[in-house]
DNA sequence: GCAGGACGCGCAATGTGCTTGCTTTCTTCA
DNA sequence: TGAAGAAAGCAAGCACATTGCGCGTCCTGC
């Protein structure tokens, strides 16, 4: 029992309806979306290719010197558009080898029982990602790291199946990361 | 047709099988798991929680001086624990409103088939993440990151489906990001 | 129990990089 | 075509990161 259900062709017509259209210029999109040059973009692309950049080096790579390249990464981050820098560890150098996606669903939908849960699941360490989407098989995508198939199993019967409403849980767990990026497709954005 | 299935507690002994147990101390496992000291692990959560810390702040945060908590996340970064550090952008603002998990699973499990699917999969700025997992449904598991869904379909039959192999494609939408982290369960990390 | 060695912290100095004020240049609009 | 605004470049001041060195501590071996 889940809120929307998307099969691969079905139902796309409510999802539009709910989500803004960007083609058009509705005062809400245009309060959201910055002004950005091409300059500003390819320090967005050089950023996140390489968060570790100095300010002397990402001068360098979008051709400018190190004055206004300076200036325009505070601007950029006093407006919001780079919200935060984050340092990526080895999960396997730490002995946390096992990675697993939950498709969780919920009895009821009520706001209570959603906000219940997940009031209780950002307060797990273990996720790192928790998504309310659409589909018939699941409420909640979560994504969790433990060291092993010991931890993930009492992490899953104490923690997880304990919050009120989960009624179902399916687990997947990774086996190879093909891709891991935090890194947005900018050619999308225009100018 | 997938690889492995795996409810929520079937056949799980497989994989407890294909993973090395860390409890016990195999060569492998060891040449892995580096030597923490409690210190290193503070550096590492102050560091998960803000990349952008300065040398100086992060010394002050975990109670040492500048010199040798420089120094120890150099150390830190020579063995490969500090992967890299990574920017985070509002994808909002850039008009990026649009995130799908979607499940991706192959009609044939060969390996050329496979290694096609991943080499054309990481080619696509659209994809943040790509995971081969277990599980009845998928074999692949995408977060793909776009402005709405004209772009989104037009993803979906002129990238995905067009590569060889695929034969199923399930959606779903994001609605709403509860949990968003790169930040790992240090406290499962032993000293 | 004592001596030797190694590891790690803190201090000081140096070099590098970041940042801010000011001038110049380019662009845009009237 | 002229004027105004914005943005880039330059220079200086300053803060920060980094490296060498001395000291203290802990562990080890005799």
């Amino acid at each position: 029992m889940c809120l929307l259900s998307s099969p691969i062709f079905g139902l796309m017509s409510n999802i539009i309806a709910q989500r803004p259209r960007f083609t058009e210029k509705s005062p809400m999109s245009s309060a959201k979306l910055a002004k950005l040059d091409r300059t500003d973009l390819r320090i967005l692309q050089a950023l996140q290719g390489n968060g570790g950049l100095s300010n002397q080096q990402l001068a360098e790579a979008v051709g400018l010197s190190p004055s206004p390249c300076s200036r325009r990464v505070q601007k950029l981050e006093a407006a919001g558009i780079i919200i935060k820098r984050e340092t990526v560890l080895d999960a396997r150098k730490l002995g946390l080898d096992l990675t697993v996606m939950i498709q969780i669903s919920m009895d009821r939908h009520t706001p209570e029982r959603f906000a219940n849960f997940e009031e209780k699941v950002a307060s797990f360490p273990e996720v790192q990602q928790c998504y309310l989407v659409t589909g018939q098989d699941a409420d909640y995508l979560l994504k969790v790291v433990v060291p092993d198939i010991d931890a993930y199993q009492h992490f899953l019967l104490n923690q997880i199946t304990r919050i009120d409403g989960v009624s179902g849980v399916h687990s997947s767990f990774v086996m190879r990361r093909v891709v891991d990026t935090a890194a947005l497709p900018l050619n999308y954005v225009e100018p």
